[in-house]
This record gives C-alpha cells, structure tokens and sequence, in this order.
RNA sequence: GGGAGAUUAGCUCAGUUGGUUUAGAGCACCUGCCUUACAAGCAGGGGGUCACUGGUUCGAGUCCAGUAUUUCCCA
C-alpha cells in the first residue's frame, strides 16, 4: 500500500460522508434498542453556517456518534426555524431590489414570494453540515412552518386561550420603527450610547416663572402631558396646583407631584410623556394623565404633537430642529452631553421606540412553576450547573410573553373577530362555528369575521421543537420513543428565550420535561474576546476553514479549547493543531503499511510488553474517558485522546515495537497493534469521523457494512497500574539517557553503557520482562549492568529512588554538575523538611485516613532515600 | 442600582469529595537534530510565593469572609 506523506481530507471527507448516508447510518426509526435522541436548535432558515453553529454542531455530533457506537438508537433531527423578522427583511429587501413595494402586495402574494425565498434559498445551512460531517438524521428535516409544525402551533395556541393562559392586553411594548413590529424583551439589545441631556424650560402658567427639565428625548415633548416633581422637594413647593405651558406647543399641564422623581437627577423635575416611556405610563395610570402618542409605526412624528412643521419627519431629525426651535424660543437652558443605555433591535439594530400596543400575551406564571422546579430538582440538568442561577432569577421575575408580531411571514393568529367579540380555534371554519352559536346569527359567513392580522413569535413555534418533530409521522410511537430528548446542545445567550420557554412547554403539554440534559456551549470570540458577528467582520469563513484545514481539523480546533460554558477564543492555529493531529496519524498508518511482515518471526520481548502496556493505558483512558464523557467534559475528552494518541502511542508504543531499518516486523506484533489502532480509531472517532474512518478501512480487509461509524465503543476494563507505572519508570530511564546525550553533545545511535545501582526499586524494574530490552531500544544501549559504587567516567543521574550512570568518553564539567546536583539536593530537602513537619504533628497523624499517613511515610523515606544519593554524588565530585 | 461568575506559567485553560512524591496541558520560548512513519516532524529544556489579606482545618490552588481587578446577566 503506497500513502502519500500528507494526509489530505478534501478527497476523504466527501467520499465518506457519501458512504455513510448511501447507507442510512444517519437514519433512526423505533426498536428495542434504548433511545439516544437530540433535537437541534434550528438555524434561522436565513442562516449561513458560522463558528458558533460548528461549535455546537460538533458537540452534538461527537454525543450523537458516541451514542452509536455505544449501540444506542440516536436520532439526531435537523430543522430550520422561519425567522419571522430576519425573514420577512430579506424577502423585502429582494422585492425591493426587484421593484416591488411591500405594500403593492396583498399579503397572499407577499407569502408567495416569501415562500419562493425560502424553496430556493432556505437551508443552505443544512447542506453546508453536512460538510461537517454532521450525522443528522435527513430524512427527519423539519421546518417551523411546515404542516405538522403549524398545526401544533394552532393547537397550543388555542390550548393555553381555553385554559385562560392567554389574553390580550394593552401594554408599553418595544416597538421596532424599522422593521415596524414589536419586540420582546430578548430582543432588545441595551448598550451605553454617548448622547446629550437637554434642560428645557416650561412656562408656570400664569406667571414669569419657569420650571426647568431634564430630557434626553426633547421630540418628545410635543407628547407631554405634565411635569412630576418630588413631593419632599423643597425647592419645588411654590408649584403646588400649578400649570406648566409646553414650551412651542403651548398645551397647558398639570405639575404633578410623585415620589418615582428622583430628586438628585437633573434638575429634580421631570417631564410626563406616557405615551412614550414606560416609567411615564405608570405615572400617567396613577395620576390619570392624557396619553399623547405622537409617533406613527415608522418613528415619524404624526399630527397629534399639534406641530404641523414636524409631521412625516423622523424622531431623530425632529430631535436636531425642535432643539434649535427651543433655543430660538429662549427655552433651552442648557446641553450636557450624556452617557445612558439605549435599546436597539437585535435584528435590524433600530433604536426601539417604547409604544402603546393591543398585544396578545402568555401568562407565564403557571406555566413557569413547574419549569422552575424541574431545574432546580435536577430533573432537567444543566451543564454547566452554574446556568441555574441565572435561569433561577429570570423564572422568579417572570413576566408575561408578548407574542404578537405585526408581519407577515409566519402563523398567522388564530383569532378571529366579529363585531367586539374574539373568537380562538385552530381553524376559521370552527371560529365561525363559535361566532353563530354566541350572536345566534346563523347567516355569518368566514367573510364577516377578521382575522388578527398578526404572526406569532417565531419561539411560539420553537418552544415546540422537541415535541413537533416528532410528531410528523404521527403515530404515538414516535414520539413514546423519542421523547424527552436525550440532551439539548445550545448557546447560554438563548436560555431564556428558546430553553426555559421548551421546559415550560414540555410540562405544560406532555406533562414531562422535553430533555434530561441541556448543555450550554460558550460563545466562540475573536482574539480580542470580542464576539463573533458579521458587523465586526471577525468571523473566518466556516467552509473556507473546511476546506483548509479539514472538516476533522476544523472539529477537534472548535473543541480543543472549549470546556462546557466556557468562551472559546477561536485562533486558527488551534485549527492547525487538528489538522496537524490528523498527519500524525496517518504516518502512524503508513509507518505500519511500510513494513513488511514476516510469519516465521519470533515476537521480541519488549513488543510483548509494549503491547501489554499499551492494552492496559488503554483501559486507563476508556475509564478516563466514559467519566468525561458523563460529565459533558468534551474538550477533556479531546485533549487525553490526543495525548494517548500522540504521546502515548506514536511517541512510545510505536517507538517500541518498531523494527530496525529495512527488517520485518513479526505477525503477532503487527496484528496486535492493528487492533490497538483500530480501538484508536473508534475512541476517536466521534470527534474526527472522516480520518478515522478513512484509516479503520486501511487497517485491515473489511467486509460490506464493517464501518468505523458501525462500529461499537471499545469496553473498559478493569487495568493493572502496576505495569503502567514499571513502564512510566522505564520511560524516565530513557529519557534521562537522552537528556544526557543532548548535554554532552553525544549523536543519538552511539551507543551507550549504562550502569545501574543494585536497589530493591531498580530490581524490581528490571525485573520486569522486557523492560532492559526496551531499555536497550530506545535508549540506545550497549548494556546494562549492576555496579555498586560510583564508577569512574560517567555522569549519574536520579530515577525515582535509583540511581543510574551513564559511562561516557566526554570531559565532564564538575562545576557544572555540582551545581545541578546542589539545586537537586535544595529541592530533595525541602520535600523533606515539608513531609517531616507533617508527621511530627500528632494532630495529622491521629486525624488524617491511614492511607494518607502511609503515603506521608512513604514520601518520606523515598526523599531521604533521594537526599543520600545526592549527597553521595555531591562527595564524589 | 441588583445579581452571578472569574482571577493558576508570556497566552488560552485543566486541576473532579480538601490529602496521590512541594501544581498539569496546549501554544509560545530556548537548545540540539532534515535519524527511512511524520520538519504539518524528533529529542531535550527553562518558566508558577495558584490576585491580595485574614479565617476554618492535622492539612487549603480547592472551604469561609473581606479587598482589588475583571467579565457577564438583569434593571
């Protein structure tokens, strides 16, 4: 077999992919075996793949491909979400593009097109997973807005009205003049912004007096309706039922006293707007204030502010000319400039209008009493566990979900309206029948009933996700089978709005929780810890990486570094560290493909022991690994799998059994370390599908269907740490000689005698079968022998508790030798002195487990063992 | 303003119930090697009073309190 030096994915990774869906590994249905099964959090259907979903579509994949080989059933089912908002922008913008005005369309023909958008482009982000090897179950690909997914969104929706956990409400909402819709409070995005603050006076009615104010917002006193003053305020007493005058308007309002007023901020008197400010509506509630709504949908000012100059223009460009009026006017006091905290939309990043909305709204209290107690029971368990508390907080100060959009694009509300009554059914025909039987008027037709104009919240369909998609085939035993969901991979960002609102919806209909474990990834940032986004610009191109570095390089750089929780800071050289991780095994393959076997040989001494070592690190690794993978530790996982890959097996095991330039290996040794790779292939396998199944089909002749995805983990055993430690020890030999070498200048195959001092510890070690020879191999030796006494001509060195020289040609530098030999000794005293207090504290040694003191003792004894030697050398020299 | 976390090597992070030869990894750095699996490599090395101050304990990187710095969430 002729392997090229360099491992190249692009051919492999394709090829694979191909096979493994050819062959329907990626498909699930029902059987006896147990459930292993994972919803993904649906992309936006507008989505492009970035570092955040390889991120946490690898974590999803590495438990989907564990679970497989474990003999699980996984069922891993992708989808996208229909982005309401994102969506309906990006089918505007086209249409725009083409000439056609939103508002031309009736909303039929805006769906059409909206449709067409999403046949022709949506789900790209599904095809590119694939190039990440993502083994999601195809055959599964939901939508939100499909059939099954709608229809489950009608019925819960009229659910949760039947059952008086849905009203309808007018409430301040966040209201996106860009996008012109509501939003939720997720939604909005709060940043310090650098602005001004403007003191602006008002006329006392009747009087020279004035009042002075503090606003940030000076459009918006066309919509004000009284000045608020503290009622302890002494400097503001003389206004007790007075009138203050609008300054330009010239409206007459009330000045209202109020303890909201904080009297250190500006000038202590604060202007009522409760159209436009949260705060102020409540004002306006207790004191019974006019509500003044001067902004139209788009931000623009209408006739309302009574200013006709102003109507049609936008708030900011009212904000600049009604300042310059004021100053004109000689209302304008002065302009600070201002630090404060503005709400932008997250989606189209206009600054959010707070706005007097009739809104449909979730009830959230009864919904989150069972959510929060399945968390803080464990039922449903995070990882890390440290998300509790913040989930904690935001269940306790819960407040109700405003899901009205005004859009288009998504599922339409199912009310309808007849005259003042509403009517909630999951169909208009049923909604009809409802409005007969309650105006016992049996000549309505759907005609004379509107329905809400509104979509819902695209999360009103998400909450349903683990639910829904297993709906679709519509027999119980789907969802019996599949549901609650093995775990739920995510981001920490969206707990609120798409995990906490799925643990709700889970108790609430299926009365049990939608997953057993969700396990929040970090967010993947730059460098800088700046966040990833496409305004920044500081994202990689995510199949550019692929086809760079590898989808397997790509994989194991996007886990390297990422414990459950934690912020990956991307750096492509952690990419380059997979892809380099992926060339040394492969020339771990061809080092083997090279070699010619030879059945009539005898297997050497030390590959038995190598071999023996191997199988038992092995098991130490498996232990390691099933513990990380309960725990979720990942990256963990990753990390010792490198380790025993690189260290332990190419390092090492390779090293030892590897035969001389241009000689056979014998069969047994061959056939073993096939095995041992292949055990490689399959441990690794989850994090680097691709190369593993690429080498697993070079190893050995494989029958139809013997895949590497096919296969089963391998089992952990219960393994002899003794073996592990005597190779440790010889290892410590071995590289001590080299150290040796490389001080004294000696080349690597010169061939050295080493001599041993006659020890209990070193007899014990070579001993071992096979440890002198391997001793000999990778070492380089001529021999070994005992000696008792320092030998002339050599340089010694410290194992543990033996000691070990080195006979060399070379002069040696006693100063310099002397020193390290003192350094030695310090370091050798002081663990000493350190265990020595230890134990001569009765305390320790009347409280501390038995097998702590004995290992105190031991400690003990093999450093004053370690300080003799040192001090015997020091002599010598 | 309220809350949660973080602080361990130059950088990024592990360190699991307090005890496992006076703290580990990767990267970076230094030295020597183009040795027939791999220079995308090999061998070896240096580098840390575990933020600070106190406390609990026989014993603290690990538990508690305070301080400093810092990140995030909520308002």
């Amino acid at each position: 077999m002729k392997l090229s030096t360099e491992y190249s994915p692009v051919e492999v990774e394709d090829k694979w992919y191909a096979h493994w869906e050819a062959k329907g590994y990626f498909h699930s249905e029902p059987d006896e075996r147990e459930a292993f099964s994972v919803v993904i959090p649906p992309p936006n259907v507008t989505g492009m793949l970035h570092m955040g979903h390889m991120l946490n579509n690898t974590i999803q994949d590495i438990l989907i491909r564990k679970a497989k080989l474990d003999g699980k059933n996984a069922c891993w089912v992708p989808g996208t979400d229909h982005a309401s908002i994102a969506t309906e922008a990006k089918v505007v913008r086209m249409l725009r593009e083409q000439g056609i005005k939103k508002s031309d369309l009736t909303r039929e023909g805006f769906l059409e097109h909206a449709w067409e958008w999403k046949e022709k482009y949506g789900g790209i982000i599904l095809q590119q997973l694939r190039k990440l090897g993502a083994s999601c179950d195809w055959d599964r690909t939901a939508f939100t807005m499909d059939e099954e997914r709608s229809k489950a969104v009608m019925q819960v929706f009229v659910d949760l009205y039947n059952k008086g956990k849905l009203y309808r409400g007018l409430r301040m909402v966040n209201w996106d003049p860009e996008a012109k819709t509501v939003l939720s409070n997720e939604e909005v995005l709060y940043k310090d912004e650098q602005s001004h603050i403007y003191h602006v006076r008002y006329q006392i009615e009747g009087s020279e007096d004035f009042v002075t104010i503090a606003t940030t917002r000076p459009e918006t006193i066309l919509g004000d309706s009284a000045i608020a003053v503290h009622p302890d305020d002494s400097r503001y007493t003389f206004l007790h039922g007075k009138r203050a005058i609008v300054p330009l308007v010239n409206r007459s309002i009330p000045i209202i006293f109020d303890e909201y007023v904080e009297r250190e901020f500006g000038t202590g008197a604060l202007k009522v707007t409760p159209a436009h400010d949260v705060n102020d509506y409540e004002i306006g509630k207790r004191h019974e204030l006019e509500v003044i709504e001067v902004l139209n949908d788009d931000g623009t000012i209408n006739e309302n502010g009574g200013l006709a100059h102003y109507v049609g223009k936008s708030r900011f460009k009212v904000r600049t000319e009604i300042v310059k009026e004021l100053e004109s006017s000689g209302n304008l006091v002065e302009i600070k400039p201002y630090a404060h905290n503005v709400g932008r939309s997250e989606r189209t990043n206009a600054v959010v209008e707070p706005k007097l909305s009739l809104q449909w709204y979730v009830d959230m209290k009864s919904l989150a009493e069972p959510a929060l107690e399945a968390v803080m029971t464990d039922e449903v368990e995070f990882f890390p566990k440290n998300q509790k508390n913040v989930y904690k907080h935001w269940m306790e100060n819960i407040r109700d979900w405003c899901i009205s959009r005004q859009l288009w694009w998504g599922h339409q509300i199912p009310a309808w309206y007849y005259e003042d009554e509403v009517f909630v059914a999951t169909t208009a025909e049923e909604a009809l029948y409802q409005a007969r039987a309650k105006t016992g008027n049996h000549e309505l037709e759907i005609s004379d009933l509107r329905q809400d104009e509104d979509v819902l919240d695209t999360w009103f369909s998400s909450w349903l996700w683990p639910m829904s998609v297993f709906d679709e085939f519509s027999t119980k035993e789907e969802i019996d089978y599949y549901y609650p969901t093995s775990v739920l991979v995510t981001g920490w960002d969206i707990i609120f709005l798409w995990v906490a609102r799925m643990i709700m919806a889970g108790y609430e209909w299926k009365h049990e929780r939608p997953f057993k474990h969700v396990y929040f990834t970090g967010m993947v940032r730059d460098q800088k810890r700046r966040k990833m986004s496409k305004q920044l610009g500081n994202s990689p191109d995510a199949l550019e990486l692929i086809s760079q570095f590898g989808a397997d390089g790509v994989r194991y750089g996007m886990l390297s570094s990422s414990p459950a929780g934690g912020d990956l800071l991307f750096d492509e050289k952690l990419v380059d560290q997979g892809k380099k991780f992926c060339n040394k095994l492969w020339n771990a393959l061809r080092m083997f493909k090279n070699l010619e076997i030879d059945d009539s040989l005898e297997t050497p001494i030390e590959n038995k022991l190598a071999i023996e070592w191997f199988e038992q690190k092995k098991s130490a690794i498996l232990n390691d690994l099933a513990s990380n993978f309960d725990q979720y530790r990942l990256s963990e996982a990753l990390v010792s799998l490198y380790s025993f890959v690189w260290t332990d097996f190419c390092s090492w095991y390779l090293e030892m059994v590897k035969p001389d330039y241009e000689k056979p290996i014998d069969s047994y040794t061959y056939e073993k370390s096939m095995d041992l790779f292949e055990d490689l292939c399959l441990m690794l396998h989850p994090f680097m599908p691709f190369i593993t199944e690429e080498i697993w089909h070079k190893l050995k002749d494989r029958k139809e269907g013997e895949d590497c995805m096919n296969g089963s983990w391998p089992k952990a055993t219960s393994y002899d740490k003794e073996i592990i430690a005597k190779v440790e020890k010889a290892k410590d030999v071995i590289s001590r000689v080299r150290e040796i070498r490389n001080k004294n200048g000696i080349k690597k195959n010169e061939p050295l005698s080493v001599l041993v001092e006659e020890s209990k510890g070193a007899q014990d070690l070579l001993a071992v079968n096979g440890v002198k020879e391997i001793l000999i191999k990778l070492a380089v030796l001529s021999g070994i022998e005992w000696v008792s006494g320092e030998p002339e001509k050599s340089v010694g060195f410290l194992s543990g508790t033996e000691k070990y020289y080195v006979e060399i040609e070379q002069e040696i530098d006693v100063e310099a030798e002397k020193e390290k030999l003192e350094k030695d000794l310090a370091h050798a005293e002081g663990f000493v002195n350190s265990v020595e207090k230890k134990l001569s504290n009765e305390r320790f040694v009347n409280n501390a487990p038995e097998a702590v003191v004995a290992m105190e003792h031991k400690k003990l004894a093999d450093g004053k063992e370690r300080v003799r030697i040192i001090k015997a050398s020091l002599e010598k020299l």
